[in-house]
DNA sequence: TAGATTGTTAATCGATTAACAATC
DNA sequence: TAGATTGTTAATCGATTAACAATC
């Protein structure tokens, strides 16, 4: 019987890879155990948010000791849906979505690149780290068929709009968007943006900052 | 005179580029004043929130008719630093290192990156995008000499402590990290972390949270 | 036992949202 | 003028942090 999933905000969504990571680390070397105090010290968290984080996976901890580190990895990867793979197609076989296909981690962390697509007929029939390109209208058929719930957005951010409502029409229930451009999706599809524009305004605002001084 | 640059959030932070992205459209469609209401209503925010967000970066605006988008821009990438292009230089010549080489669109936000390292021998020497790929052992040296502020970290995780060891030797001032490893700086040096497996942690929780209903 | 750590409740902090007067 | 929008102050909401009893 799996639990209800509780409400769980987008930052501890964000912290908990980040665990994980440490966690297959310390496995590596042995680590059976590991404390929230341990945890927090490494990323310079509370303690008690770590505690909180690792409350919503649903793993549970022992006083004096701490918790399992392989017992955490199995909750996090369950809770995030890293423990079954999803199949996923990629559209735009261009340098960002070359670099995706090239991602080996993405199968540890559950994503499964299956296809790519390209309207681009020069690309189309050839192999992009043994995927094969297809073109563009073969998507919603293929998906459907393939029963694909993740479609990856890496075209140029005119195209982007058109690409997301293929993958809506064709029953994609998730999108993760490269490309830099607001996107409209229906009630019930999920859309993510992974905007590296967001990350590196951060950055160079705060290194102004620091110039400036 | 420059104005105190007060604090500002993270959030804020990053909901800036996606108004200048809206804002950028719009222009080319002609449009020459657009108010808060507006750009809340695209993007699905509260509008007070958007005038917030508006009002660190130093714009005023006109009641009844809004600010005018061209003002609206410029304030923008003056705040994030995006007026004056910094250059910087990437290590790792992989498949995330190309695609970020060929990332046109940096440019537009004040990134140059004008250099490639890696420590690769059969990589050193070939040029990717128009830049020459470079000897790792060439960094400090060079950084200095060129006054690099940025470094952008493209190397698989494990060696990623070792090269922002080098970039901050070198005197590098901000880390824009893409290996998915927690890393050490020490204090005054800027990291930011553009980790793409936390946006796939949202996505997939929330993927995972439908597909279960 | 002693004391570190968990689990949990309460307090704080900061960001978001609401309310509203001033203004064009 | 009338009314939409700005600018700003106050209220709300949620996340982070503090406090502390229970536990191993």
């Amino acid at each position: 019987m799996i639990s209800q999933p509780r409400v769980v905000s987008r930052s501890t969504l964000k912290r908990l890879p980040l665990y994980l990571h440490l966690l297959e680390k310390l496995m590596d070397q042995g680590v059976e155990n590991i404390s929230c105090t341990q945890i927090a010290q490494e990323f310079d968290f509370d303690p008690t948010q770590v505690r909180k984080d690792l409350e919503t996976t649903g793993a549970v901890g022992t006083a004096r000791i701490g918790f399992r580190a392989a017992t955490l990895v199995v909750k996090i990867k369950e809770f995030l849906g890293w423990d079954n793979a999803h199949d996923a197609f990629l559209v735009g076989a261009g340098n960002m979505g070359k670099a995706l296909l090239g991602y080996k981690d993405f199968e540890k962390y559950g994503l499964n690149i299956v296809a790519a697509f390209d309207k681009d007929a020069r690309k189309v029939g050839t192999r992009i780290f043994n995927r094969e390109v297809l073109p563009l209208a073969k998507l919603p058929n293929l998906a459907g068929r393939m029963h694909i719930n993740i479609g990856i957005v890496a075209v140029p951010a005119e195209y982007a709009q058109g690409v997301v409502d293929l993958m809506v029409g064709a029953g994609i229930r998730a999108i993760w968007n490269f490309a830099p451009a607001p996107l409209r999706i229906p009630e019930g599809v999920i859309l993510e943006n992974a905007r590296l524009t967001q990350s590196l305004a951060v950055l160079t605002n705060n290194l102004t900052k620091v110039l400036r001084k």
